[in-house]
DNA sequence: CAAATAAACTTAGATTGCTAAGCGTTTTTT
DNA sequence: AAAAAACGCTTAGCAATCTAAGTTTATTTG
């Protein structure tokens, strides 16, 4: 049986790769939250025929029906190419319908078809249940400022990547 | 020129696909700072030649160099195909070397090599300059209390998953 | 109005991660 | 000790993203 699964041999002989300040450290929490949670809301919505690429797009069209695939992206925060792809499985699978626009024929609307929108309510309580179950302990002020913490690093890091540009052009 | 980027056409018709209390939200708000995170972080090891995919096993073999691809898999959090292919990549371009263990020849060891050990004083710094960037304006409580409550996100959904598994068995 | 530029979408190709299934090696059963 | 079970790694194939490079349609310019 042996029963050793990790047989931790020398265990930190400290190589200096210390995660300093809780520093270095908030990337692989930010990794690992984002993981469990993508597991665990696709784990429940796989079952209907939707993928975590999908689950975003869905939601912004619930919200505003008929969206261009540019404007979609920007709501949605993903490049186009990424939209496409998750587009072609959703038209694929009958949740939209793309519609060349007659005013300007470069623009494409996607509309939801009746099976799209009616996902609405059969997934959305799935994602409360995920929610719930992600902040099981959390008071609501603790989960308001880590969700705070977190948009001001969003926010700090997106900015700082101009930097990249400065001095550039 | 036209300057409209977003049409905002109609906005919000409240399709009843509220966010709810704060909480479908943190899905949202965790990919985005994940991704913004990763986004950073590898645009500047990438430069070294390291993807973040390799990152996390760079930093478990600087902490504890030799361990078999199922430690490293169980460090790293990763599924152990995903850790082949990383190795992969880290054995072609010579930051690691793959040992057969010659007590178990199941096992296969994970040696740094110099160049792979010499990489942890380059890429630390920059690992470093990430979180600072990230967390700038954020109090050390604040920050501290905000990993604290991702990490209770986290508890909570890998023990939910367990549910599925409830009188299966 | 024709040519150049811009806008919106698509295609191509790379990376990272996962699940499922396969292949040797070792340990446990009988 | 042969058969069965468990281990540890690998392969195969899919999903989600991204960047770079088209294609088609509109708008601006000369």
């Amino acid at each position: 049986m042996v029963a050793e699964k990790d047989e931790k041999t020398t265990m930190s002989a400290d190589g200096g790769a210390q995660p300093p300040p809780g520093q270095t450290w908030l990337g692989q929490v930010l990794r690992d939250a984002h993981r469990a949670f993508s597991r665990a809301l696709q784990s429940r919505i796989a079952a209907h025929g939707v993928t975590m690429g999908q689950w975003s797009f869905l939601r912004a069209l619930w919200e505003e029906d008929g969206l261009t695939q540019r404007q979609l992206s920007q709501r949605v925060g993903m490049m186009e190419p990424t939209t496409v792809t998750a587009l072609n499985g959703m038209e694929r699978s009958g949740l939209v319908v793309r519609v060349r626009n007659p005013a300007d024929r470069r623009k494409v609307n996607i509309f939801l078809t009746e099976k799209g929108r009616s996902l609405q309510s059969v997934l959305i309580p799935h994602a409360h249940e995920v929610a719930q179950q992600a902040t099981d302990g959390l008071s609501a002020p603790e989960l308001q400022a880590a969700i705070e913490a977190l948009t001001r690093v969003i926010a700090n890091l997106d900015r700082s990547g101009d930097d990249f540009l400065d001095g550039f052009d």
